[in-house]
DNA sequence: GCTTGACCCTATAGTGACTATAGGGTCTAG
DNA sequence: CTAGACCCTATAGTCACTATAGGGTCAAGC
């Protein structure tokens, strides 16, 4: 936590505002993809400088964060924005955000399946070179064919 | 009840040749994914009927095979491309379409890392949920929210 | 004061591997 | 002869960014 040591928003309207790069540096990502999400709703658009730069908030890296974070876990941007929807009120149901959650792990778990399979056979195709020197005689390419 | 069946159209040699939707069906994809495969030079321009519809025959089913089992397979398009232009030389070394395979491995490999990982955390997400009710103590946006 | 270079802005186009849509033409069974 | 399944082209859309072009801003060092 390189940051952010006091900062008690009272009075001082902005202590020190966050530029995008300074964002993105926070949150692990880029300027460009910053403005991304704030083209497509997820980041609140910010006040600008004098000189018409965005200045961000600590609730902004917060939500960024949470952003970048869903990502990473492999939520699409449609369901980090449900995510976002369900955890902005307090008093809905917190299984629906649970559900959500456990379908995306199926999706992951289904995924892994599948790429262990396909790692099987690529070992198989592997194999399938050994001792061979030419294409001629290489049973890789065949082994890509299907029958 | 329409079929296309096999109409026989011109001289072909080889028995009749295959529609788009024939071929499509053989190599269990869709006519749509066949023309653009052609757009990008993958698969050979084939020759027209009087009517304008493409003619394939079967040296494009088993291209088309190939292609769309390296794609099952995980491999990109242009990883596909390289991989045809290897297999085209009989006396071209079979040690480099063996690594290929093997860089190929190495990076599904780290992506079921990457995703055990992640499945991981998506159970000790949906766990921190037991026994809440609302958003408001639900531990998951928590969860969510790095730190 | 001036330059350098790192940062910021917008708008547009490109990526990969398709998918969807619009607006037609062709073929064949009933 | 018509319904509808198939074919054609061209264009735009998808997702989550990434890249490019063509500018403006700002702090440091000379």
């Amino acid at each position: 936590m390189p940051n952010r040591a006091a900062a008690s928003d009272s009075g001082v309207p902005v202590g020190s505002a966050l530029s995008i790069g300074d964002l993105a540096n926070a949150a692990e990502t880029k300027p460009v993809t910053i403005r991304y999400y704030e083209r497509m709703g997820l980041l609140p658009v910010p006040p600008r400088t004098s000189s018409n730069y965005r200045a961000y908030s600590e609730v902004h890296l917060h939500r960024l964060r949470f952003i970048r974070r869903c990502r990473d876990l492999g939520f699409t941007l449609e369901q980090v924005e449900d995510l976002l929807t369900l955890s902005s009120d307090e008093h809905r149901d917190c299984a629906e955000v649970d559900r959500l959650a456990a379908a995306h792990l199926v999706a992951v778990q289904t995924k892994i399946a599948d790429l262990t399979r396909l790692a099987e056979q690529l070992r198989q195709i592997s194999r399938s070179c050994r001792g061979r020197r030419t294409i001629a005689n290489c049973r890789i390419i065949e082994a890509l064919s299907p029958q």
